[in-house]
DNA sequence: GATGAATGAGGCTTCATTCAT
DNA sequence: AATGAATGAAGCCTCATTCAT
């Protein structure tokens, strides 16, 4: 298993693919694509001003993806797959045996980790926070492929801390709840609502930790 | 002053004017236009379907909004303005030393004050935390009569208790951020992500409650 | 009953509606339509031309006609449902035994007063004949309303006056079908195929309903 | 002179060139262009939509035809070319006097042995009718190689058998018009417009002829 | 010869907004 | 105050055709 730069071994990133078999236009159609969509939202973005941007033709567009609809989800969808890559793992309980002695050593391997992923990914994965809402396919499959997975193997996690005493016992669900949403609350504060300010990082994210640790620790 | 539902005597919640000095037709827009902006977004909603489902002229809608932004802003800004209303008191430290003696208490009623403003207004809301990114004027305005009022008082409170020693001694914005962050994920759950579930409020308030104060307890 | 100007008393024909209820822009754009269907065929008119040939934006076609196929129904289904009007008569039989003694009679009058309706109809007819392959329902409303009254109603015409001892015994829809082309073929090389020529409009009809009489005649 | 089927030894019919010359790809071309041109019209058929039916790739059909119009003329003028092909022999009045004693005969050889050519050559022909009003080329092509051809071998025709006291004494423009309308309404009749009735070919043919004869004959 | 990516003009339609009634 | 016909710009998408490979 390869190293990966935060040390996580296991928390392989099966990189979404960087576009490698995508043509030159199509690179920049893209490109120009997810600037526009998060800059004005998708509804208000215009084919043709994509084209202008991407210093294409408006068919060439059309030409690879049939739809404006088809880009957004040929932008949107390969992310969204990839957003619980760390909990698709093959043998979990194993992992947390091996690898996380606690629930503090779990927390802190999958807040790094899924940091450099939201910060390599930030455009995209902010248009689907938006877009999500207004597409009943980005939903279903947002909730078949990354929300049941999500839940499912987080509540796994929960529940072999519980029972090892390392943690609070109440619903493993609004455990989970707590911890994500702490730990989406610093994405958010730190990547979409005040990321122009200097952010100590390391800090942060160990005051995030923390405040979750005691937040459900056994009492 | 009059007394809450909630029992929050101060938290007076001024109200969001409940569109008092509306024309019907005008109500029968902005009801119309609320539905489809939440549907829809707003680039997506078409003033021609706004018109049909108020059961107007399309024109009549320009009577009454210059555009149709006009129509986003009269609709969003007095929600938005009264979001923090809470906070806005003329004398918050008073207001602490008489009515909350522990953060707990002060938590406690703001979540559940909030409460009852979210769910009175939460198509609105939707659509403001929609609308935002790509309306400068409601960002500027969010962040001026909004974020800065929120951060202002909340961190006199989070200074205050922390001067009494109940809550540690970490930078009051990391405070706020994990304290908002786990109402807000409450309510983003409860009311946007699966509003569909059974919810027990009352515990799973308590639950989010007891999560802050253990997360950011003194040691 | 009015007195029509082939003379033909009960052919009265209930006028195509003469777009009465028409606006005034309304009407120049189905007056550009209608040349421009005829000058290139329907799929190879452009709305935008139409538009410029009517002195009306483009988007007033739309106001009025919901779809540019919309605009052609518009135009050649009232023409349709008219072509056999003059079958359309509450007592067929009676009206055969009190005006039409022979069935020479009975021809001469259908041709005369047909004429004046493909006379007066012309441009829409060629649309119509132009478009009924290529719109299901143009082929059906055709059928339905047009062809099987038709032949219906010409059917009870020709066992009439094989009754009567005129008419050579063949089937009757083989006697329709001579009689019908023999009619057409008329219409046809007069107005659409050789209009340009100099008809002695009278003797032609004359020869072609001999024709048809000599050839339906009793042996 | 070879013997042809129907037994009109004369009528040899230089068959449609049975695109002996056309690569097989070009075949496939135009058999995809021949069905879709049939379906849509030639304006309303692309030829993108071409290219897939055809299974080649879209350029290739401009290699073989300069445009798409080039495409549907190389389609339908050798069809339209060999319309009035028994008509062109050369030595018609020979042929009269030899092969056919009574306008009966040449009649029943005529409907015959179109009557093969329209039944393998049906798709086409309708294409060409369908398209002759909106294209001058075809237009002048058909009014200069075969209305006038058959317009004035017919009437040699029927002069002749005028001379022979067959036929009646009116102007033979309009005993052509009437033969032929009675001869092209049984194959409209029966191939387009009611192509899905069971019909006794032999018998409305004779039906035909018979009605022919006796609408024309010298009385 | 064959391909199919690329083009940009033009297709139909919807849009927000205006204005005479 | 209310209407809805009218606008023309702009939207998404398809088209016939070209050309480098």
């Amino acid at each position: 298993m390869k190293k990966t730069e935060d040390g996580t071994d296991w928390l392989f990133d099966e990189e979404v693919n960087e576009s490698g078999d995508l043509t030159e236009k199509q690179k920049r159609i893209v490109k120009a694509a997810v600037e526009m969509f998060q800059e004005k939202g998708f509804s208000a973005s215009s084919t043709s001003e994509i084209a202008r941007r991407a210093g294409v033709a408006e068919g060439t567009i059309f030409r690879h993806y049939r739809t404006k609809k088809d880009l957004l989800l040929a932008i949107v969808t390969p992310v969204m797959s990839h957003l619980v890559a760390p909990f698709i793992v093959k043998d979990l309980d194993k992992v947390l045996k091996t690898d996380y002695e606690h629930y503090e050593d779990f927390l802190r391997a999958i807040v790094k980790n899924r940091q450099t992923f939201i910060r390599k990914h930030l455009p995209i994965v902010k248009i689907l926070i938006q877009e999500i809402p207004f597409h009943e396919e980005l939903r279903t499959q947002f909730i078949e492929h990354v929300a049941k997975d999500l839940f499912d193997r987080f509540e796994k996690v929960i529940i072999h801390f519980q029972k090892k005493g390392e943690l609070i016992q109440i619903p493993p669900s609004s455990a989970i709840r707590l911890s994500i949403t702490a730990i989406l609350g610093f994405f958010l504060a730190r990547y979409i609502m005040v990321p122009e300010r200097e952010w100590d990082d390391e800090n942060e994210i160990e005051l995030t930790v923390q405040f979750i640790l005691n937040g459900l620790k056994a009492q």
